[in-house]
DNA sequence: GTAAAGTAGTTTATAAAATAAACCAAAATT
DNA sequence: AATTTTGGTTTATTTTATAAACTACTTTAC
């Protein structure tokens, strides 16, 4: 009847960062931060939960003297968010 | 950018039950917690929870000897469930 | 007829998540 | 050189979701 909902990509801010990389396929924090419209606190935990997940790889460099975060969504994280949004379809569909 | 997702149906149980009273306009208790394979806990604290949004009706009876509670989904219901499908569309388009 | 099991839930407790607040180090500004 | 800003992280608090325990019957089995 109703799919499971992977409970990592089930989160407005983490989603949102997925649907990002998705399309951008590379992202720095400020970046990510100004177009979610999140806090850096709640964003630097969620980046943290999708790194752990294996769904996105996190890089710390610097770009001249500040640090740089930037954000990659991985083939795991395509996929599943892909698996989400089928998943999704059977609780929205018409 | 991102619409907000209204929190009260960014749950997967509470999805899952507003998507079934949205097609079937009724169903009782019995009946959703086998659609939606939860306990019946946590059936009964989110049926409180939309029915405290006014986005469902609960009415207790008795079928017989045994309690009846039925559920409808209302008016305001349907807009929130519309607006929250429209909102995922900004996470999940193409 | 009464003990045990089942039905239809509610209430309370616990675990997990999201968010906010506080903090830190370095850089840029006044 | 003191203050503010940038780019974050860590910790604390609040909110959610879920699970466990409980209630009030009813039905079934002895």
């Amino acid at each position: 009847m109703f799919k499971e909902l992977d409970p990592l990509l089930h989160s407005q801010l983490r989603l949102a960062i997925m649907s990002l990389l998705l399309s951008l396929d590379s992202a720095d924090f400020t970046f990510l931060k100004e177009k979610t419209d999140s806090t850096a606190g709640n964003l630097s935990v969620q980046l943290d939960k999708l790194s752990e997940a294996g769904y996105i790889n996190v890089e710390k460099s610097f770009k001249g003297k500040k640090p740089l975060t930037t954000c990659k969504i991985t083939k795991k994280g395509i996929k599943a968010f892909e698996d989400y949004v089928h998943s999704l379809k059977s609780y929205i569909k018409p």
